[in-house]
DNA sequence: GCCGTTTTCGGCCCGACTGTTTTCAGTCG
């Protein structure tokens, strides 16, 4: 068992007790548990063979208690009889943004729904306004988020995907036969969510391959089969589709399940054009496997990167042979924006330092939240002065890394910042960012941010439009305002590569560069293991057509530190 | 639930906003 699934246990534990009625502390240690079991690098069922799960901070002992009977029999009893005096449906009631526990428990007690689709039924026949507290907004706004949530369709974000994508690669690539696995679809073009996960595989005898990796223990269902072909349905809930085919087709395979459809369209045209086909006959080399080169040289292109396939311009770029360099996660020279546990992170700023450098960085910023942000911990200006001071402490013993002092100043309701300026004047890296008052109206948001933005102390605006991928839309917000402001003041924006925000977007990430504003890739992280995150903002600015020039966290320290004393 | 300890129970937790109300409970970050 995974350290997600045992954390996701708990986490759903946590809001079972809520839904209950528990005590709030309770509740908090569970999901502190869960948080910690996820940030946990070594596999649990380690930890706990050495019997050292008492040992982690944050578990005690009747936590460990439950761990160890989830990993010696698969479940735990207190979660499952929950799960039977609280339907499943009842949790995703809760997950809705305005529905807390009070309102899905009086929601099931009084109108009977126990999941999404009666819910909105109970909205749409206006029965939802008759409990006491909701009224005709609760009813749009929980119907208006049911539509939004069907509308998704079952799409995953990319980072599990991915993780999925590669569990089920290194199952395949064991079994006789197959000599190649690559995902193909929008994960291999790396769309911040994902529909299903595509893998293509070479090997001699399909027939076998998919006999064997039918009996994969992840695959709960087969959902459809033909020759050469097989979809399952995952425990993860996500959908592997597979293809099987022999070697020498396997890039030109591989290039047509990688799309986009719109981009494969456009080659297809151009193939024709020419008088050629766009299948082996047209490509076939002697003995040759077809790579991927071969079939945009047949067009006399140069190979577009999978990020670009989108038919955006790239195939146009191609025929004049101005593609651009695109950035790669080599190129990141630091990140500017982490917190540690003097806010609301779960490491130390030495843990973070030396994982920075083992990650090969320069710098990293330690950007904890201001003192307004009570619920993580935000620093009172007391407490991030000391900070600082030690920052500048752990500097001077360290000759081949810089940590910059820094600091994510809450742009508070009313537009002012949660940090005098000639405090954040001193301060290396000043990151601005929204959280709170989300429901704010468009024009006063949007007036809040440029206040931000016109702040010559604030050097990069964190996660502009606020968005959870999935989860909540971003605000109400005229970004091409923004983006004007950002512009002229020399604003940089951020791509955060946390990977349920990714925000900036790649689309407007590409409007940004093109109206001259500089971006800043930043993770984010909360603990050690997040600051793995930063390929996800990569591919985000891959996706946006940024060159390493475009993101400023590709400078050398000097540089970098010049370029933010001077803009 | 966990933690810490002046070792065995008390502290942990916070303010703003929202939609519903006429004074506030519930939700959220």
């Amino acid at each position: 068992m995974r350290n997600v699934e045992v954390a996701w246990i708990f986490r759903e534990l946590a809001d079972l007790l809520e839904l209950k009625g528990e005590d709030f502390f309770k509740i908090r240690a569970y999901r502190n548990a869960a948080r910690i079991l996820s940030g946990l690098e070594r596999p649990l069922v380690e930890i706990w063979q050495e019997g050292g799960l008492a040992k982690i901070p944050g578990i005690g002992k009747n936590i460990a208690a439950k761990i160890n009977e989830i990993l010696s029999t698969g479940g735990l009893r207190k979660h499952e009889e929950l799960l039977r005096e609280f339907p499943p449906g009842l949790l995703e009631i809760m997950s809705l943004p305005g529905i807390g526990p009070k309102k899905a428990a009086m929601l099931r007690e009084r109108l009977g729904v126990t999941n999404l689709e009666e819910l909105a039924r109970a909205a749409r026949e206006k029965r939802v306004r008759t409990l006491p507290g909701m009224g005709s907004k609760t009813e749009s706004e929980i119907i208006r988020n049911i539509e939004m949530r069907e509308s998704l369709g079952g799409r995953v974000l990319l980072a599990s995907a991915r993780e999925l994508a590669a569990e089920v690669g290194g199952y395949l690539k064991g079994i006789p036969g197959v000599k190649r696995v690559e995902a193909g679809g929008s994960l291999r073009r790396w769309r911040e969510t994902v529909g299903d996960v595509d893998l293509v595989v070479a090997g001699d005898d399909a027939g076998l391959v998919l006999e064997v990796v039918s009996g994969y223990p992840r695959f709960r269902q087969m959902l459809e089969s033909s020759p050469g072909r097989a979809k399952f349905l995952t425990d993860w809930g996500i959908v592997v589709e597979l293809e099987v085919v022999p070697e020498e087709i396997f890039y030109l395979t591989l290039f047509k399940n990688t799309g986009s459809k719109a981009h494969y369209r456009r080659l297809q045209q151009l193939f024709a054009e020419r008088g050629l086909s766009l299948d082996e006959t047209g490509l076939a080399q002697k003995d040759a496997l077809i790579k991927e080169e071969d079939i945009y040289a047949a067009l006399g292109l140069p190979w577009i990167p999978p990020e670009l396939r989108e038919d955006r311009g790239e195939v146009e770029a191609a025929l004049e042979n101005c593609l651009p360099s695109l950035i790669e996660t080599v190129d990141i020279k630091g990140d500017l924006h982490i917190h540690t546990n003097w806010s609301d992170g779960l490491n130390s700023i030495e843990q973070m330092v030396e994982r920075a450098r083992a990650r090969g960085y320069q710098y990293i910023a330690v950007t904890d939240h201001s003192r307004s942000l009570k619920i993580a911990r935000g620093l009172s200006l007391e407490r991030l002065r000391k900070q600082h001071e030690q920052i500048r402490k752990m500097n001077e013993s360290l000759t081949d890394f810089r940590i910059l002092t820094g600091i994510e100043v809450d742009i508070l309701p009313g537009g002012g910042l949660d940090c005098p300026d000639e405090i954040l004047e001193k301060i290396d890296v000043v990151v601005a960012s929204i959280h709170s008052a989300f429901k704010q109206d468009r024009e006063t948001m949007t007036r809040r941010i440029l206040s931000a933005v016109e702040n010559k102390n604030v050097d990069i605006i964190g996660h502009l439009t606020g968005r959870l991928l999935l989860q909540r839309e971003g605000y109400e917000l005229d970004l091409e305002r923004v983006l004007e402001a950002a512009a002229s003041y020399g604003t940089i924006l951020e791509i955060n590569a946390s990977p349920d925000r990714l925000d900036l977007d790649d689309l407007n990430a590409r409007k940004a560069k093109e109206m001259g504003i500089k971006l800043a890739i930043n993770t984010d992280a909360h603990d050690l293991k997040r600051l793995e995150d930063m390929l996800y903002g990569v591919s985000v600015a891959r996706r946006a057509w940024l060159e390493p020039g475009d993101v400023i966290n590709t400078m050398p320290v000097e540089d970098l530190c010049k370029f933010l004393q001077e803009r």
